[in-house]
DNA sequence: CGTGTGCTAAATAATTAGCACACGGTGCGTTATT
């Protein structure tokens, strides 16, 4: 095995003027020596290098997946920047220059969806083209939404193998090891060097709150918005929730949701990182390709689907190193809404008869089933490899392929069932959440917690007392807090750095009455 | 599976209890209409 890192180096100080980290030279390293990676690394570490780079190195070619057509077009731009050709294939119709800059060789970069790599021109015109990495960017998607929701992504395996079986480089910044091992079977990935890293964020205190009615919770998350200062992210579970909270916190908040115009979606999203609007409450929409910094707090207001999502959206918080806060206020209820959100059956015979429809060459519209199971269905057909992107058949038996489509359905509704039981864990978890939460992604904790709630019982070897609330004064009450530092006085809230418990709002009069603060704190 | 809504009836003049029912998330793509 050649030692590439001073090539590898030398590219990505001239070119783009970084210092690659040890796991960025190891995984690049090893996509250069034509070996499959799948690199798992926090946002912020740079994980655009592990294409880009190697992708330089080598002479061709890097085909990249990317879920989103703007993430499509912000790698564009950042490659552009440095001086790279790289070129953006989807529906619009700018695809045909792409094309002409792909098949003359002077594009280095083919961005693209799933979705394109479903039809088979497009793989034919790229088999002409000479692809030397397939990269898939926001890996984690192939395991997350592949069972039937973008189910080109379960088909990515076979693009590649018309492809001419280039390396294939997975990169995602979270993934724990069960959803690593569908990624790398999914997308048929031959001994990956897996280099996985960093999910402790130690900056965020992690908390959760349990509450026994719908009303309660909300009055909880609004008074906690209220009370917390800056930026921050409020996670709902349905669309009519984010609207009716942000509307309830006025002028510094919006909301998010993908039944939202496109333009308005814009809108919000360039406010928010300019800094015009505070608050975002939005559905799990909000997400990839948000990096603002100085996010200080993310509260959801119900449970998210899997502990990949909590950790990724907790994760938006604090990421310029500052303490931040993360609260989960949750309902046991939450958990039959996941269930039924994600693992409605879809019932043999409607499979069938999409399939029977699609096969006949006509579409499923005609299928008489409600719109949301006609699509879960075609999407079950596709994922199961009998269904092409461009809904034509593909040939296969009929009985065999409502069989694998079933299968499909089945595999996935036992994984909505299993995250959604560790999500309910993690929710009720009486120890350090913090460690609860590596564990997870088969981490350690690297020393003792001290930052969320729930370590002192824990170390303390109790049960923590269900706390209704969450107010300072209860935290304080459960919490014996030690020295802190004063980090900002606002009107009567003291927002303060504990030793041991980390970053806390409380009202004035917690802390005058618990004389909690060392005198000299400044 | 649960929650919120809207209807109806009961009890009485403005509200409420009971019940049936709709609806719930993520993005590519394509297509039909301005």
């Amino acid at each position: 095995m050649a030692d590439h890192s001073g090539r590898l180096s030398g590219i990505a100080r001239e070119r783009f003027g970084w210092e690659l980290t040890d796991e960025q030279q190891r995984a690049a390293g090893a996509v250069l020596d034509g070996r499959d990676v799948l690199a798992v690394l926090p946002t912020g570490a740079g994980k655009s290098a592990i294409y880009q780079v190697p992708g330089l190195a080598l002479d061709g070619l890097t085909v990249v997946v990317s879920p989103l057509v703007a993430l499509q077009h912000d790698q564009a731009a950042a490659l552009g920047e440095a001086g790279v050709c790289a070129v953006v294939v989807n529906a619009d119709r700018s695809a045909a220059a792409a094309w002409e800059a792909v098949e003359s060789g002077e594009a280095r970069f083919l961005l693209l969806a799933p979705e394109q790599l479903a039809k088979p021109e497009v793989v034919e015109r790229l088999r002409g083209a000479g692809v030397v990495l397939f990269a898939v960017d926001e890996a984690h998607c192939v395991s997350a939404w592949g069972h039937d929701f973008r189910p080109d992504y379960l088909r990515l395996a076979a693009a590649v193998e018309r492809l001419g079986r280039p390396p294939v480089l997975a990169l995602t910044a979270t993934a724990a090891p069960p959803v690593r091992d569908d990624v790398v079977e999914r997308l048929g990935m031959r001994d990956p060097l897996r280099v996985c890293t960093g999910f402790d964020r130690p900056n965020i205190h992690l908390a959760a709150h349990r509450h026994p009615s719908e009303r309660d919770r909300r009055a909880a998350v609004l008074e906690r918005v209220r009370e917390l200062r800056g930026t921050g992210l409020v996670y709902a579970p349905t669309r009519a929730a984010t609207e009716e909270i942000a509307a309830e916190l006025g002028a510094r908040a919006r909301c998010f949701h993908a039944g939202m115009p496109a333009g308005e979606k814009e809108r919000v999203h360039e406010a928010f990182t300019a800094g015009e609007v505070e608050v975002v409450v939005a559905t799990s929409a909000f997400g990839m390709g948000i990096d603002k910094p100085d996010v200080r707090f993310v509260l959801h207001a119900g449970c998210p689907d899997s502990l990949d999502s909590y950790h990724q959206q907790v994760g938006r918080a604090g990421r310029d190193g500052d303490p931040a806060t993360a609260e989960l206020h949750h309902r046991p209820e939450d958990l039959a809404k996941q269930r039924f959100l994600t693992a409605t059956g879809v019932p043999e015979d409607a499979i069938r008869a999409v399939a029977k429809a699609v096969r006949a060459g006509r579409g499923p519209q005609d299928v008489d089933l409600p719109r949301a199971r006609r699509t879960r269905a075609v999407n079950l057909l596709v994922g199961a490899g009998a269904v092409d992107g461009d809904l034509t058949w593909v040939g296969r038996d009929l009985d065999e392929a409502v069989a694998e489509a079933v299968r499909l359905a089945e595999v996935h509704k036992r994984a909505v069932r299993s995250r959604v039981e560790m999500v309910r864990a993690y929710a009720e978890a009486p120890g350090c959440r913090r460690q609860e939460l590596l564990a997870y992604f088969g981490e350690e904790l690297p020393e003792p917690c001290g930052n969320c709630d729930g370590c002192d019982a824990g170390r303390a070897g109790e049960r923590r007392t269900s706390s209704g609330g969450f107010d300072v004064h209860e935290g304080v009450r459960h919490a014996e807090w030690g020295r802190g530092e004063v980090m900002s006085v606002e009107d009567d809230r003291v927002t303060v750095l504990f030793e041991d418990e980390g970053y806390r709002t409380l009202s004035l009069a917690a802390v005058h009455d618990r004389d909690l603060l060392v005198p000299d704190a400044s």
